[in-house]
DNA sequence: ATTGACATCTAGACACTGTCAAGTTAAATT
DNA sequence: AATTTAACTTGACAGTGTCTAGATGTCAAT
C-alpha cells in the first residue's frame, strides 16, 4: 500500500536518525530540534520519543552511529596505506581527521558532554554508544600494539603509546574543526592531513624491528 | 542606597557571567537557559540581552573568560616548575589539563562550535574572545620558541612544533573530560597529570642545548 | 474470521525557553 | 532643573521537550 502517508512508517528508526544528523549539521547543536528531525521525516512531533524516549536518545544514537562510520574512515585510511605498521596508524590517524571534517558536529557530539555514563532507564542505546566507541578504540590499540610489537596487558607503555597518538590525533581533529589552528587556515585540507601526518611521525613509538 | 531589590544591578555584566558559568557547570551546555541565569542573580528575564544581546553574546563572555583563566593556570603551574625550559612548557601543559577538569563545560564551550568567526552585528564580544583565545596561544607558543631558540616567523619547524604539542595536550584534556580514557578512569587526577607528564616529555621537541 | 494483545503513531496539553516591543526607573549630561 | 541616555521590567509570541490519552495498523492465537 503506496498511501501518500500511511501510518505505520516503514523504518522511522533509521529515517529518524539520517534526518537526526542533517539537522545536527545544518542547524548545529544548540539549535537541534526533535520536532524539526520529526517534521522533515514527515511524523508526528512526539513520534520520535517512542522509538528514543528522550531527546538524548536520538543523540546516543547519532554518536553511535558516528562511531561506526568514524571506524569504517579509519579502516579504510589504514589499508589504503600498505602493509607497513607505521604506514597504516598515519593512515588510521588521517581516516579519523578526515571523519572529523566531514561530520564536525556529530564529532562534537560523540566526544561532548559524557552521555555514555548517564545511562538513564533505557540503557540499551547507551550500550549500543558504548559498543561503538570501544570498537574504534580497538582498531587504534590493535594498530600500535602490531608496530610495537608488545601487548598492552603485557606492558604499561603500550596504553602510554595508546594514549599519546589518541591524544594528538584527537586534539588535532578538534582543533582543525574550531578553528584554532590559525597558521593552517589558508591550507587545503590535503595539506592539513599532509601536516598531520608529518607531526605524527615524530610521535609515533619506533616500530620494533 | 542597599535596597532589597534595587533597580540598578551595581555591576550586572560580570554577576551574569558568573553565574552563567555556574549554570553551565552544574546543567550542561544543553540544558543552558538565560531566564535561569537571570533568576539567579535575581534580575528579570530579559535583563541579560541588554548586556549581551544574543543568548550566544553571553555564552562567548563565558568562554571568553574561560581563555584567561586558562592563561592562568598555565602561567601558574609553568613557572612553578621552575626555570628549565622543557620542565616550564611541561606545567604549562599541566595547567592546561588541570584547568579543564575544574570546568569541563566551559572548556567545551571554548573549543566547542566556531562562535568565534560567527561575528553578528556586535563584534566586540567576538573581539574580547578572540584576543583572550590568541593571548593563550601566544604564552604555548613563546614557551616553545624558548625550548627549541628558533623563531617562529623563521623557521617552520617551530610552527608544527607548537601544533603537535597543543595537540596532544588539548586532546589528552578533551578525551580525559569525556571519559573517553577507559584505562585511566580509576586513577586519580594526580597520576593523570603524571601520566600527562610522562607522554608530553616524548613529544616535546628536544631543546636545543 | 474474530478476537485481543501489541507496537506504532497522532493529538492535545503543560511548563519552559529565546526574543521582540514597549514601558518604567535611575543616572548622567547639559 | 530639564533632558537625554542607560539599565532594567513587563508582557507577549512562537517554538521547544515531554507527558498523557487516544487512534491506527499488525500479528498471532484461537
Amino acid at each position: 500500500m503506496t498511501n501518500s502517508t500511511p501510518y505505520h512508517h516503514g523504518d522511522l528508526r533509521t529515517a529518524l536518525i539520517q534526518a537526526g544528523e542533517t539537522v545536527l549539521q545544518e542547524t548545529g547543536v544548540d539549535r537541534f530540534s526533535l520536532r524539526q528531525v520529526a517534521r522533515l521525516v514527515g511524523v508526528s512531533h512526539s513520534a520520535p520519543a517512542h522509538h528514543f524516549g528522550d531527546a538524548n536518545g536520538l543523540l546516543e544514537a547519532i554518536a553511535a552511529d558516528g562511531f561506526r562510520r568514524l571506524l569504517h574512515c579509519m579502516e579504510r585510511d589504514n589499508s589504503a596505506r600498505g602493509p607497513d605498521p607505521t604506514q597504516a596508524l598515519l593512515g588510521s590517524g588521517i581516516g579519523y581527521v578526515r571523519f572529523a571534517k566531514s561530520a564536525p558536529a556529530t564529532f562534537g557530539l560523540m566526544f561532548g558532554p559524557a552521555k555514555v555514563q548517564a545511562g538513564g532507564k533505557d540503557c540499551d542505546f547507551s550500550d549500543d554508544l558504548q559498543e561503538a566507541a570501544e570498537a574504534a578504540f580497538e582498531h587504534l590499540a590493535r594498530n600500535i600494539e602490531t608496530l610495537t610489537q608488545r601487548d598492552r596487558t603485557q606492558d604499561e607503555r603500550v596504553m602510554q603509546d595508546i594514549f599519546a597518538c589518541w591524544s594528538m590525533v584527537h586534539g588535532f581533529a578538534d582543533l582543525l574543526i574550531c578553528g584554532s589552528l590559525r597558521g593552517a587556515e589558508d591550507q587545503s585540507d590535503e595539506d592539513h592531513l599532509e601536516m598531520l601526518a608529518s607531526i605524527l611521525l615524530r610521535t609515533l613509538p619506533a616500530p620494533s624491528a
